[in-house]
DNA sequence: AATGGTCAAGGGTAAT
DNA sequence: ATTACCCTTGACCATT
């Protein structure tokens, strides 16, 4: 700018055509544009563009947009390599290892073939939308405002409201089973409760809160059944699915009709793209890359050091404190899950009756709640999570909670023989099934259909969703932190976790890493629909019968 | 670290462990390792490690800490002299030559043992701890806080406080003597003034400098024994010699009382060590060589280049530039001292009084302060320290100018007969009539016969005592210097001067270099703990009874 | 083969 | 937060 210090002469920054004062981050740049992008990718940074992401970057301009001069940055092709000082190898090492660079070089001409072909579209996929929106949402729900302070009592080292793997509100004449369902019989993924249908009306009282909770469970999952079934709510929708009136005017008997386990749906594909009578734009499609999600890949793929002995122990052991957080949290493993698929398989060839309960959908969805409470315990149990401040942690979870519960379940879904297994893994139902849902709540199935496909192309396994899932709950991008370092910090080594497990252990699958990396934006396409569904859902409902617990109704 | 450089396929650097790119300075090392030692042992350096000094090193931390980097280096042996143009030794490189190569083993070996032996002791051992605290000495001493000035207007050419070889204090009924002291006869070391015992009320009145020195000294003289007579701070100090109660309530009378010569004397080494009542820990003997101490006396050794023909016109000339400045500002050379000593002793055997007047022990004390003008002088007039930013000068000084002061006085003290001569070189002590102080202040004048054993033992004269000074009148390793590589360079340059002296004047005696290097850490510590002892009893003496001078204020 | 020097690029920082 | 300025680093190179 007040440049004097270009040496070479005639060149010019490539960012933002200033006078450049040498080659920085791989492009001629200025001091500025070469500050800026160390600035960028050494500290926590979240920026926003007011301008629809189309600002100049001049050298007059550069300072009034953060986001688009970071985009440009990128977009030139800044990056830092994995090497640290010193003067740069002058033979270049060609085509090594597929960098992080070329993943870059990649998702620069991802950005522009997306960015450009629909660019309105990704006006509201910003990360701090919806769920952020607390009051919002409180007025949504009809909860009073003070409601809101429970996720932060909850974070800040009080009980949570649900106990770990709790009953099951399956039916709603009864609730928790006597079996230990908690932690303890966790890490032996074997043990799997499948034997015992649920009833017995009295739960375990290991505490309140767990009768609270299932209390709210019988009568969510009342209000969840009824409100399926209304028939005004499928007339409002606006969704052109010729098929809305069918599920008009059901009743439970519908579920046990249309179970015919062969795959005559229509095409799946086709249905999920349209999430919204809410009025706002969404992403076409699941694996539609916006801005923002863009921005935050190539960030981590930026994070990524190819050597990092210096860090290699805190990976190890990071790595490892992930895995074992998942472990102990999530209940929808693989070897629990084959074990369960295989037990209904065998009943189901053994002639034994293995249709799904009447209440199998709105079970599912009732128990995402006890979901969230679980994936808040991981993420307590994830190693530097805690260390975070408190606010920081919450709006962490606010953004990544369901994202995550969405990773979770989504072994549930088999996107090839269209089956669904409900959380607990007791029943299996058909994708055909849930076309007598009200649109709104068959598209939420149908998500969890589609992106199940992206997740069983990736060939995911439980450890790396459990890497995938730190990676879910802890994005840097988000606004507001008051750590934001700490923040980025962390989820540098969430990066690097995942990158070194992938590439150890499958060393020539190199575009592995990538194809993880690339579900986080697909979770969130979903999970943001999800969201907004529930919430027109919301707005359509009778408030007071929809009345999420408090900690729910800060996430959704 | 992108390293393709490694000729030699499977060699680590022994430093990071990055990939070597050959033998560099004795060692196995990558090209950053090489080049980062090569800078350390050419240009100034003053390294600092905030991380309690366990900074691991590996590629990607290696400059995230140069204190444990070039420590790391010093561990694994580098050394400027290991491999000079020497080919990569094949099986052992064992017992080459006594160069400095071998100082450095051995110093390595003797930190090994010393800093795991007792690791905690070093952590108040920095450079820069308690005298440099100008705030709170002002605080301690009841100094206006603009008396810090003082140094500064010094150091920037103004005259000094005190002239040079000033009227004695030794007692509190008369001062200065009409003979002159000056510098004028200084320069012949057989002028020695000790046929005139102190008296005559009047001071010279060269200057009004001079009147308020004279001035000063009766009151701090004054101040100075009503304080070793007091009850109260012998019975607050909190140490265990089982003697001190024999100190209180002592007068003046005391003094001609126990003056056995003999070696009564309980084992010095187990005294003098415990310096502080004030908390800080301290090393455990004067001989202890602190994690600080060592690096030094590595970098020290470093910087000596056993061929140096192309400076060595300027070591010639720095050499006796300083020896001319120790010369002159120095009083207590060994030919004077000898005479007076000698003279001494005739008077005895003459059967003439030679007890030492009542107020030895507090004008011996007193003394310390001319003295330490005396040094700022001998500095000023070493080659090379007037050329250093003037802020550097009072950093050196603040560190330096006590650890002058003590080496000078070292022949004041015989630790063989035990007897001590005042500075002045009038009077002659002995150890045991000391035991009649408050042990803080005893413990003083123990650590002067200590330490005055290192020194006899190492045989050093008065040359060499010159070269040491200048030695520890520059510590590279304080930190806070404007120009660090000047003071490096200069650092350098002095040890090469005292190398110089010793190797070409004790050709046989391949170890006194050594010996007396060794002598740097010996007269550290004293210092330190001098200091330390200094700010407890100042802090539990009336502050404006102590009044030091303010460059005394600025230094204690 | 090792040393010492070079200088482009990274990183820190003070002033704004 | 930005950036001009400055120092450090280290891959490479000429020298010994
Ligand atoms: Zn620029
Ligand atoms: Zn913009
Ligand atoms: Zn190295
Ligand atoms: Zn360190």
């Amino acid at each position: 700018m007040t440049a004097r210090h270009q040496l070479a002469p005639n060149s010019k920054c490539a960012v933002c055509n200033d006078d450049a004062s040498g080659f920085h981050y791989g492009v001629d740049s200025c001091e500025g544009c070469k500050g800026f992008f160390r600035r960028c990718i050494t500290q926590g940074i979240n920026f926003r563009c007011s301008n629809e992401e189309k600002c100049q970057i001049t050298p007059f301009t550069r300072n009034s947009c953060q986001y688009c001069r970071l985009k440009r940055c990128f977009q030139v092709g800044m990056s830092r390599e994995a090497s640290r000082l010193g003067r740069r190898p002058k033979k270049v090492m060609k085509s090594s290892s597929i960098s992080s660079r070329d993943l870059h070089v990649q998702l620069s001409k991802h950005m522009d073939t997306k960015s450009t072909s629909n660019g309105p579209s990704s006006s509201l996929s910003n990360w701090d939308c919806p769920q952020l929106a607390s009051a919002t949402l409180s007025d949504m729900f009809g909860c009073p405002p003070d409601m809101m302070k429970n996720l932060s009592q909850m974070m800040s080292g009080g009980g949570l409201p649900f106990p770990p793997f709790s009953g099951q509100p399956g039916d709603n004449s009864h609730s928790l089973k006597g079996k230990p369902e908690g932690a303890a019989n966790i890490n032996n993924p074997s043990v799997i409760d499948l034997s015992q249908s649920a009833l017995s009306g009295s739960a375990s009282s290991r505490n309140v809160t767990h009768n609270d909770l299932n209390k709210w469970r019988e009568k969510q999952f009342e209000v969840m059944s009824k409100y399926m079934h209304n028939k005004e709510l499928s007339s409002v929708s606006d969704h052109s699915m010729s098929d809305s009136d069918m599920a008009v005017g059901r009743t439970d008997e519908v579920v046990s009709k249309g179970s015919s386990p062969t795959s005559t749906d229509t095409s799946p594909s086709s249905f999920m793209s349209g999430s919204s009578d809410s009025g706002v734009p969404s992403p076409c499609s699941i694996t539609h890359v916006s801005e923002e999600q863009l921005q935050r890949l190539r960030m981590l793929s930026e994070y990524v050091q190819e050597s990092y002995e210096h860090m290699y122990d805190l990976v190890v052991e990071v790595q490892s404190g992930i895995i074992d957080s998942h472990m102990e949290h999530c209940y929808q493993l693989r070897p629990r899950i084959n074990a369960a698929s295989a037990e209904i398989d065998a009943k189901e060839q053994a002639g034994e009756d293995v249709k799904p309960p009447p209440g199998f959908w709105p079970h599912w969805l009732t128990e995402l709640m006890p979901a969230i409470e679980r994936v808040v315990r991981f993420l307590k149990d994830t190693p530097g999570f805690r260390e975070l401040p408190i606010n920081d942690q919450i709006i962490l979870i606010k953004k990544g909670a369901y994202d995550i519960v969405m990773s979770q379940l989504m072994p549930m879904v088999d996107p090839d023989r269209l089956t669904i297994l409900d959380p607990q893994l007791k029943y299996r139902n058909t994708k055909n099934d849930c076309i007598h849902l009200p649109p709104p709540i068959r598209m939420l199935f149908e998500d969890y259909f589609v992106l199940s496909k992206e997740f069983k192309t990736s060939c995911i396994t439980d450890t790396e969703t459990g890497l995938l899932n730190a990676l879910l709950g802890v994005n840097s991008l988000v606004p507001g932190f008051e750590n934001a370092k700490a923040v980025k910090k962390l989820e540098c080594l969430f990066v690097q976790t995942l990158h070194d497990y992938v590439t150890k252990n499958y060393p020539n699958q190199p575009k592995r890493f990538e194809s993880l990396l690339r579900l986080i934006p697909a979770v969130d396409n979903a999970s943001q629909a999800h969201i907004n569904s529930l919430h027109s859902i919301k707005a359509k409902a009778p408030p007071s019968e929809l009345a999420f617990p408090p900690l729910h109704a800060e996430i959704w």
